[in-house]
DNA sequence: GTGCCCCTTTGATCCACGTCAACGTGCCCG
DNA sequence: CGGGCACGTTGACGTGGATCAAAGGGGCAC
């Protein structure tokens, strides 16, 4: 349990939210930046924001004012079409940013919700485009962010373009073991936060076919599934699996 | 014919290469600055660069250094798996950005082809960076464009994802009529510079899917097809269609 | 603890699109 | 102006994944 003096340093840090106490640097924003930067960096982030499991950070439609770093936690963002037809458009884990695409009409163009309690750092976007014009490192990094962004969706068209369902699935598990492991947790084991309807919609199948490609890995000794609860067995399979493929 | 001094006239734009005197400004970088701002602009374009229809403008993996504005004609942009597969991941027409997947590793991550003869402003990125600190409507129109590149993509995504094949072709040509319309051309009557093939990858789809989806369009009475020479006759239809799904 | 509901698994069947194949067509280059 | 070739169309058939259906299992609320 910790003590008084802990929990009132907590207590502050919630009321002052600081990026330079915070252990996200090398992911989150201030990568690279100087001390004396990271602390002006804290000035700009407005608040911090806890959800729990279910609710949204923002929904589609709402005016855009600020972008928004996973401090902790899991969320999806969403994209509904007029008819009902829904596409997850990404996971976003500690340290990865939500909102970026509410930049070009000011308004949110997707849903965030997250999947499990979480907490988010508000970063106003107005405050972030001038500071970024004072320090060139942040300026030159939230483009990267931005751009990675765009890298990332590349790559996911790519997969509902032209892979199977299990290339697909096998994609998306070798990616959540990248990130997992770029934060310091295992690349091998892990828990899912997403629902295999959730993983389904982003791979663009249908949650009885990701279920399929589950039980296959599994059989064929790739990994050991147990509901949300993924180990991976034999990670070079599953990358090969990715370039063997019968289609063309 | 132009006349002698015409022709000084344009040679001197090709070196000088202007914004200022560029009718594409409210669809390109310069949207929204002043006059003089427009003309700093001027500046950091660097080089205009012509390209006949099958050209490179850059290659997976090449040093990236300057983002390109379309200044006249048409491009694709697709990425390579390791195994030969290819997907088309957009097609830029006049007054669109090319490179900006290049920002995040500064490397390019996908080829960009010039679908006909074309003619590009290369604008370094660094210096782009270090005039959008001085003008502030720059920066945030840029950051505007990257976002809209996100957006676009999730758009993409959502198709790839829950659409069908005639849905896809649908929304694929009414994007093009919506872009061709707010060059000032016809929103009914253009010609597609991509094969089947090409339409077919950007899609998800195979050439022959394609290549059926039109002629299915045709018998309905949506849309005249010959070759790339495309008439939409029912443009209402065209959007219901997209909607109305069967699938779910 | 226990009961309910959501999530997941698995099987049987169907169908949209891929695949394979053959034939048309327009355009570019000599 | 003619021959070749890349591109496009169309048909027949196969199949991966969607759909429909039904039966567990696990976690959370009470």
């Amino acid at each position: 349990m910790p003590n008084r003096k802990a929990v009132q340093a907590i207590t502050l840090s919630v009321v002052k939210t600081a990026c330079s106490n915070c252990n996200l640097h090398e992911l989150c924003l201030p990568l690279g930046l100087s001390h004396e930067e990271v602390e002006k960096l804290d000035e700009l982030v407005s608040a911090r924001r806890r959800l729990k499991r279910g609710e949204h950070l923002y929904r589609a439609g709402e005016t855009f004012g600020a972008i928004y770093a996973v401090r902790s936690g899991f969320f999806k963002t969403d994209v509904l079409l007029e008819d009902g037809r829904e596409q997850v458009t990404g996971f976003q884990m500690t340290g990865e940013l939500l909102g970026l695409d509410g930049i070009s009409t000011e308004t949110h163009s997707c849903n965030a919700v997250a999947l499990e309690d979480s907490e988010v750092c508000a970063i106003p976007f107005s405050h972030l485009e001038g500071l970024s014009r004072e320090i060139h490192t942040l300026q030159h990094h939230f483009h990267k962010v931005m751009s990675r962004e765009i890298v990332r969706d590349h790559g996911v068209m790519m997969l509902l373009g032209t892979m199977r369902a299990e290339e697909r699935l096998a994609a998306f598990l070798l990616n959540l073991s990248q990130r997992f492991t770029a934060r310091g947790y295992s690349p091998a084991e892990f828990y899912l936060r997403m629902t295999r309807e959730e993983i389904g919609s982003y791979l663009g199948l249908k949650l009885e076919t990701v279920s399929r490609a589950f039980s296959r890995f599994q059989e064929e000794g790739l990994i050991a599934v147990q509901q949300k609860h993924v180990r991976i067995l034999d990670i070079g399979k599953l990358k090969r699996l990715m370039s063997h493929h019968t289609r063309d």
